[in-house]
RNA sequence: GCGGCUGUGGUGAAAUUGGCAUACACGCGAGCUUCAGGUGCUCGUGGGGGCAACCCCGUGGAGGUUCGAGUCCUCUCAGCCGCACCA
């Protein structure tokens, strides 16, 4: 007796498909519509783990659908191959990051396909190979002319243990993302991409996909719009003006003292005095997790300057203070003690007065800082602006102020530039020459790409490895030919996986990143498939490469990834899989063990593809053994009776099959419902086994090929084999299957009984009945006499084809 | 503190629009098959009570709306995630 056996039949399609090259497109357009079916691009180190293959699992599901429904299915691959894991490996190891790199890419390609990944081959590529990286550095040239990129000195993020600046979405609670290590504030110059010019159209743009509404949360967050004025407070003794920002210019009358930060650089002017000069170097120096501290009590030194209030014309004291942030609007704060926890403690610390101008209707607390907005606040205190509501008081000061140029309303983010320079070896070199007489000059197009040249020692000392290549950084000045330098910084890795998706679409072009036509055929992704992890970083940042390249009109869709699925992480007992913990679980494990269509129906069967999910060794079995089932039901059906289509009358096995393929298709329609797809794949496999010796030959035979067609998008190999044994046809050369609604019908249902909404019986009814007919034969119930219990009958509710609900009292 | 997500059997989880709670699978139990031993097939399996037919209870907790609530509303508890001295 044969027996299902994966390790047969899997390589034996994975051939079919690759010799056929079934899975590659081409970029002409036919008549069918377009689909771009893409999950995020690994980062090539050792072999894939567990959840990337869950992310192909969803996503190859996805693309087969989609293709079976008629689309024309993009479905790349390539690799986010620069980056610090394969650097520091080198460092340790001596072996060049390329090596190592490439070897992890062979290990992703061999279980790629080993999987079953229904892959276009032919626009494969790695974000490190020239061919790549050329066109990364031609949109860095493009970004630089655009003023979109710029090089500034400003207090950045440096990690003390990898080396290198990091960018603001890189520091999680004051740590490096990748080391842990906790970062300092040095003061470098750096080169940045403006994406705050995009604030408020990345913003705005997020109405215009389909996101998970978590993901838009966190970006809006991440941007962090806030609506106020800028307010200008004018130092006499100095001539100097002080904008503020604030999102209260209600609350102006009760600014009774001002604060700016230890980095501003007019400190030292307004005051020298050695207790400044202390303060301020022990705030720079301070860790950013120790900084920040919210439970930190409040400190500060006087500068004994005053600015002015330009409503009340008052002279208030100066302070510094690291509770104001240089970073965030001016690095200055008007302090409003009344109105704002932060300035009510350092008022309260350093008996500076409080003085309350917005009241409520209910009176605060005596002593208390009174901050939100509530119903009925009123301006009190306030001059000219006593009595008027809280909003309108804002904008009448505001508009107050901005008559006298005192002020102005605006806005302001919390999203900062993004900080694109790394000291580091292993990346995109940035194509710009330093020259002594022109200044920074971009590499002409024509010269890229800026080759990575070969250095002996990849560690970082406090600038990039680079540097140390002596013969490249020495060059000519492109503009006036004498003797310059190249930028020995790197990009972050980000920048290279802020566009691959659009390299996708014409990913063997040589002469542009792409042909703006194809990409007209294929942008925007249809569906984006990742982890929730990239929820701000790389989304956010591809998301404004897109904009900016739609400016300079080389694209024509304003956002990269129409619908985005997020998948949660697979766990195992509870916990985040590591190897330090031992609770990993290996993919080629699994699929040398059960063959890969058990895995990845696995992988998907566990729970709803967003949650996380627990891994558990028992629950394999399982799934195996329905694929075993399917495959065996398959060699043992008995032989055609003749006609292809089933034939006689249609009974419970014809009619399971029917309500399988409407199932499966409403759960992968619009949602990603593939653990219950899966189950009622299962239900019509349990279904043929009861009923595989009484019904025809031709129904048994429909249901198991049925039942592969339907399994198809999650094991694919197994689904090949069974369909081409029962039909002689290719599964995936088949439309997506069409349930006859006329089996989806029972011409009786099982009628519920209820009395006062709780169960009585169940009785057989015409499905057609009449609420009439459905309530005589609920009347007719044996069992509903005992639950009356002489009690009276006051209303009965008929839910046609459902039930009858009888209201007693 | 702000924002979000999740709470259903021993376990992972199902449940179109408010209409039979627990599909499917794991685990467990019973039977058949004696096949080799990670087997196959069938049946049972929310809790409590009862010899039984049957009865009572049950979706984190407390209220509410409704003929009817896992599902809607209010409050509340627990766990997880994101942001946070952002003016």
């Amino acid at each position: 007796m044969e027996r299902y056996d994966p390790r047969a039949i899997e390589p034996r399609w994975q051939h079919v498909w690759a010799t056929e090259r079934t899975w590659e497109v081409s970029n002409e357009p036919d008549e069918r519509p377009k689909a771009y079916v893409l999950e995020m691009l690994p980062y090539p180190s050792g072999e894939p783990h567990i959840g990337h293959l869950k992310t192909y699992s969803v996503g190859d599901a996805v693309a087969q659908f989609r293709r079976r429904n008629g689309y024309r299915v993009l479905h790349p691959m390539g690799y986010d191959a620069f980056g610090l894991p394969a650097e520091n490996h080198a460092i340790n190891t001596g072996q060049h990051p390329r090596e190592s790199t490439e070897a992890s890419i062979r290990q992703f390609q061999a279980q790629l396909r080993r999987w079953g990944v229904s892959i276009d081959w032919t626009r494969e590529f790695g974000t490190h190979q020239p061919e790549y990286y050329r066109w990364t550095q031609w949109i860095f040239l493009r970004l630089y002319e655009q003023g979109l990129a710029y090089r500034k000195e400003a207090v950045v993020k440096w990690c003390p243990n990898d080396a290198t600046v990091l960018a603001n979405e890189q520091v999680v609670d004051g740590r490096c993302e990748r080391c842990g290590a906790e970062v300092e504030a040095k003061q470098l110059e750096q080169w940045f991409f403006r994406i705050t010019a995009y604030a408020d159209r990345l913003l705005d743009d997020m109405a215009t996909i389909e996101w998970p509404p978590h993901v838009v949360r966190m970006q809006e967050n991440w941007i962090g719009r806030s609506e106020g004025a800028e307010v200008v407070f004018r130092c006499e003794a100095l001539g100097i003006d002080y904008p503020v920002f604030t999102t209260r210019p209600d609350t102006l009358f009760g600014a009774t003292f001002f604060v700016i930060a230890p980095e501003h650089p007019d400190v030292l002017r307004l005051s020298d005095s050695q207790e400044v000069r202390d303060y301020v170097n022990h705030a720079v120096t301070e860790s950013v997790e120790e900084r920040g501290d919210e439970h930190k009590e409040k400190t500060g030194v006087a500068l004994g300057q005053t600015v002015t209030n330009p409503v009340t014309g008052e002279q208030i004291p100066m302070f510094v203070a690291d509770y104001v942030l240089m970073e965030y609007g001016t690095g200055a704060v008007m302090a409003v003690p009344a109105h704002d926890q932060r300035d009510h403690e350092f008022a309260v610390r350093f008996g500076l007065p409080i003085r309350r101008v917005v009241e409520g209707d209910e009176p605060a607390p005596e002593g208390e800082a009174f901050v939100a907005h509530t119903e009925g606040e009123r301006l009190v205190d306030s001059g000219q602006f006593d009595g008027l509501p809280a909003p309108e008081g804002a904008r009448a000061i505001t508009a107050w102020l901005e008559e006298r140029g005192l002020g102005r309303p605006t806005v302001n983010y919390r999203l900062r530039d993004w900080l694109l320079s790394r000291q580091r070896y292993w990346g995109c070199p940035i194509p710009i020459v330093h020259c002594g007489s022109c200044g920074l000059v971009p590499v002409p197009d024509d010269q890229l790409p800026v080759r990575l040249p070969d250095v002996e020692d990849y560690k970082p000392k406090g600038m990039s490895p680079l540097a140390a290549a002596t013969d490249w950084v020495e060059t000519s000045c492109p503009d006036c030919g004498a003797g310059a330098r190249r930028e020995t910084d790197t990009m972050d890795t980000f920048v290279d996986s802020s566009w691959y998706f659009l390299r996708y679409c014409d990913a063997r072009n040589d002469s542009a990143p792409w042909d703006r036509e194809v990409l007209r055929r294929w942008m925007a992704v249809d569906q984006y498939i990742g982890g929730v992890e990239h929820a701000i970083l790389h989304l956010l940042y591809a998301r404004f490469f897109v904009k900016a390249l739609a400016d300079m009109e080389l694209l024509d869709v304003q956002e990269p990834f129409d619908r985005l699925f997020t998948q949660g992480m697979i766990t195992r007992d509870g916990a985040k899989m590591s190897k330090s913990k031992g609770n990993t679980v290996s993919p080629q494990e699994i699929v040398e063990r059960y063959g890969a269509d058990t895995a990845r129906c696995y992988i998907l069967f566990i729970g709803p593809p967003e949650q996380d999910a627990d891994w558990q060794d028992e629950g394999v079995g399982g799934v195996h053994r329905f694929l075993a089932r399917l495959w065996t039901a398959a060699a043992e059906a008995p032989d055609s009776d003749g006609g292809a289509a089933p034939a006689g009358e249609p009974g419970a096995l014809l009619r399971k099959a029917h309500w399988a393929i409407d199932k499966v298709t409403r759960d992968m329609q619009g949602r990603f419902a593939f653990n219950t797809a899966i189950a009622a794949v299962m239900e019509l496999v349990n279904e043929i086994y009861r009923e595989r010796a009484a019904a025809p030959a031709s129904h048994v035979r429909f249901a198991i090929a049925t039942a592969a067609s339907l399994i198809f998008p999650f094991a694919p190999h197994l689904a090949a084999e069974v369909y081409e044994r029962m039909t002689g046809a290719r599964v995936w050369e088949e439309p997506w299957p069409m349930a006859d609604p006329a089996l989806l019908v029972s011409e009786e249902i099982q009628l519920v009984v209820q009395v006062n909404g709780k169960l009585v019986d169940r009785l057989p009814a015409p499905a057609e009945a009449s609420q009439e007919q459905l309530e005589r034969i609920a009347r007719g119930s044996s069992k509903l006499g005992a639950r009356l219990d002489g009690k009276e009958i006051v209303k009965a509710v008929v839910v046609p084809g459902k039930l009858v609900n009888f209201v007693v009292r």
